[in-house]
DNA sequence: ATAAGTGTATTATTGCTATGATACACTTAA
DNA sequence: TTAAGTGTATCATAGCAATAATACACTTAT
């Protein structure tokens, strides 16, 4: 089930982005259900301390990108097909990388560096 | 020997960043060496086709992390001493995967899936 | 002396993006 | 019918960051 009093707003990132991936990475883990209710934009908009334009634009992305659908005047559903879940997935996998090898080339490191590199960061407090 | 032809601007970042992390990248490598003159702000600018104000305050930015040093009325130079080169040689390597490891946990990624998933980009196109 | 080359400081402009205010159309239940 | 709840469209605001324009002080070689 969708929690969002779980979500811990970072100043530093825009609002509306951060309520979007964190609807992608639940529906990644499974924690969610298709058909489960979004909460209102305005009930949404009070419980985060934030405009309610800014809830519509997450939902609205989050409904682009075909993972939500709203009906008129209705509350918005989660809702995705598997080759939507494929993309999702994809990206908060495998697209997670690119960048990130793309710059530790560019920066001249090899492939052990970086794994040794990764183990490292990997067991720095595994808190939370 | 820095060659600054072979800095491709890319439009959407930054140039005085991307000027920035050129130069740190190859002071990092070892192509560059201690005492070798930056070309003058207006050359530069000249050279990529850019304000010669951003390439000030590409330059500047590098004098104050320690990388250059810039006698009056005269063209930068490039100086460290070894402590600065511990940090940005940290930085190009550890702190260059920080963000990355704390997005990959934030979407329930597992070490091992993340390594798979790495020697996969890494092995992608070792062009260039 | 002069002209051309340095770096630098100050200010202006531009553009973008996130966020907010407001009004509208519609449904539902009292 | 009315009031409160939906989503939505439009426009305004604010803030920030990158880049640009301009003028200044200084050095150097002609």
């Amino acid at each position: 089930m969708l929690d969002f009093k779980k979500l811990e707003l970072n100043p530093s990132e825009p609002v509306y982005l951060q309520i979007v991936s964190f609807v992608k990475r639940q529906i990644f883990i499974g924690t969610v259900e298709q058909g489960e209710s979004l909460p209102s934009r305005r009930e949404m908009a009070a419980l985060l301390k934030i405009n309610p334009n800014t809830v519509q634009k997450a939902f609205r992305l989050l409904e682009e990108e075909g993972l939500v659908v709203t009906p008129p005047n209705a509350v918005s559903i989660l809702h995705w097909d598997e080759e939507i879940y494929a993309v999702i997935q994809k990206e908060l996998t495998a697209g997670l990388v690119v960048d990130f090898v793309a710059q530790a080339k560019a920066n001249g490191l090899t492939l052990d560096m970086v794994m040794e590199l990764l183990r490292n960061e990997w067991a720095k407090e595994n808190e939370r």
